[in-house]
DNA sequence: CTGTTAGCGCTTTCAT
DNA sequence: ATGAAAGCGCTAACAG
């Protein structure tokens, strides 16, 4: 910076402004000085910005995994809002690990991150959110919430959702319907077994324990799921997964040994409308939320201090097949 | 750091040489000091660390769509390796665009990122990455070889994988196969495409144009295309896809107008297990070339400076049925 | 083994 | 509209 001020015969404070969109620069100068930077092919030094401001022209983002599709493709909609404002991304996966997730989010402050939006993982250290919003380092969370935290929130309707979902296979005949969520930690997990409760609830049918799976997704535990439900008395006609993993796991058991079931799954994925019968399901739009994430965030970076918000966007259901095999007791 | 050492008795310079593990202090010194930074929960300034040293404790990885399930598993193949050596991971998506590419290089630059993993895309500013590796930023580049630039690369064996895709064809009977690949300005588009020539030559089949589409996925020019092949007047009996976005939208398209094709696809993707029948593939390992290129990039960040190497990682064709389809010329 | 000094490149503050 | 000086928090270089 003070070379291109030696250059121009300005001072770096004069640059600095320049660089810095600063409106007293006298147009003249301005151009002058950035020929100069266009000439030298200059460039901020971020980390020494950063040093003075304090805070870096960078968001971190913490998620479960990358690598799901789910959550990939949520960070390419943040990715487009972040580079949109200049910034850059810092992303993280939490895998599900409080501890790392705590070690993750130290890393981001350390590194003077803007704003920090993340799924929390189940068990994490509040306090350290806490504290950086005190900082002025503002917080989003997204997919799950952060109870007793006022932070702002955006969430699927996950509840709905499942309503939806379930009643969805009621109305096509099924009244023994296995529920499959994740690990029993998960909030979207719990939601969407509530929802599936509630359906049952409002058309009279019984909740039977022996229906509910509520576990890690994996190949193993869907096959041996499928089989102790297929043992059952009673087996069930249907099947709602509470999530795009239980989706796939579960209709890779099904393929192998087939059991006629009706299946609605919560959460789109890939080539669920290939499969035969297309895969019907309760669609989230992981896009939205990161967009609307991102928004909330930009929204507090550029000083707005009002109450926090908690969004909840809609679902809706998309049928394509597997969802309207009848049941016993079609009507 | 002033506040820990004024609470220990000692100077900033020794609480500096605790945290960054310098042998030359007394053992006991050192519990002091790390008991105080325990207290005062004294994080070190990332910042400041970097102004001075001029190189941040951050990775730079550019690809092209972090919502790619094939990126998004390599992405997280190496945060799990960056995170491994202290560091964390800056990324961003090029969307296959040059000058977008170029911004972004030049942000990971200006954060002072300690290393660049990156897929170049076509026509990016070659100079600024040697610029780069001259100061000493290390790059490596994978799934595309940046050439006249002597830097680390990771890239699949395209050609082979390709040509093992087309035989297993042409040994089931097919010798009026179809390619798809991804624009002409993608260099694995390209490579997969001489492998499908060669395997052809091999064979003796003569390579017609007609059944070569170069053209970036999409829905609707899947549908077109199948269409002008049904309509030749010896239209194809196979069809090899040269990346899994075509493999998908090839297959949604032959969902809707059954052509009874038989079917390879150059990667992997979810689910092609448990389409029916099976979709046969020529696998590459994200999460491996993920793996290799960190390990590079670390080997050059703690200084090796031997001549950059050149890895190829090899395929495999797994056969689940799709490619398994007899045609007409069938030994 | 420990301390002192200086300075990384920028922006804040205050002056002109 | 522009500049001078100070300092952000850390570590390299050197001294002891």
């Amino acid at each position: 910076m003070s070379d291109v001020a030696r250059e121009v015969g300005v001072s770096a404070k004069t640059v600095s402004r320049v660089v810095n969109d600063d409106v007293h620069v006298s147009p003249e100068t301005a151009a002058r000085i950035n020929e100069a930077i266009e000439r030298l092919g200059f460039r901020r030094n971020e980390s020494a910005r950063l040093l003075r401001q304090g805070t870096a022209l960078t968001v971190g983002l913490l998620l479960e995994d990358v690598a799901d599709p789910f959550y990939g493709t949520l960070t390419r909609a943040i990715e487009e809002c972040v580079l949109a404002h200049g910034r850059q991304l810092l992303v993280s996966s939490s895998a599900e690990d409080a501890r790392r997730a705590d070690h993750l989010v130290g890393a981001f402050v350390s590194r003077g991150v803007g704003g920090l939006i993340l799924a929390p993982a189940m068990g994490m250290d509040e306090k350290l959110l806490a504290d950086q919003q005190a900082k002025r380092c503002p917080v989003v969370v997204f997919d799950r919430p952060l109870e007793g935290l006022g932070v702002d929130t955006v969430l699927a309707d996950n509840r709905r959702g499942a309503i939806a979902g379930v009643r969805h296979l009621i109305e096509h005949g099924h009244r023994r319907i296995a529920f499959f969520g994740d690990a029993e930690s998960v909030y979207t997990a719990r939601e969407r077994r509530a929802g599936y409760g509630e359906a049952l609830a409002d058309a009279g049918i019984a909740l039977d324990s022996d229906l509910v799976v509520m576990a890690q997704p994996g190949e193993s535990a869907a096959e041996e799921s499928l089989a102790g439900l297929a043992a059952l008395a009673d087996p069930p006609t249907a099947v709602f997964a509470g999530n795009n993993r239980w989706s796939v796991q579960l209709l890779r058991a099904v393929g192998r040994h087939p059991m006629n079931l009706a299946f609605v799954g919560f959460d789109d994925f890939e080539l669920a409308d290939v499969l035969d019968p297309g895969v019907t399901v309760v669609t989230q739009d992981p896009a939205a939320m990161g967009r609307v994430a991102a928004e909330l965030l930009f929204r507090r970076i550029e000083g707005d201090d009002g109450p926090a918000q908690r969004i909840q966007l809609s679902t809706s259901l998309v049928a394509r097949g597997s969802g309207e095999k009848p049941g016993p007791f079609v009507k």
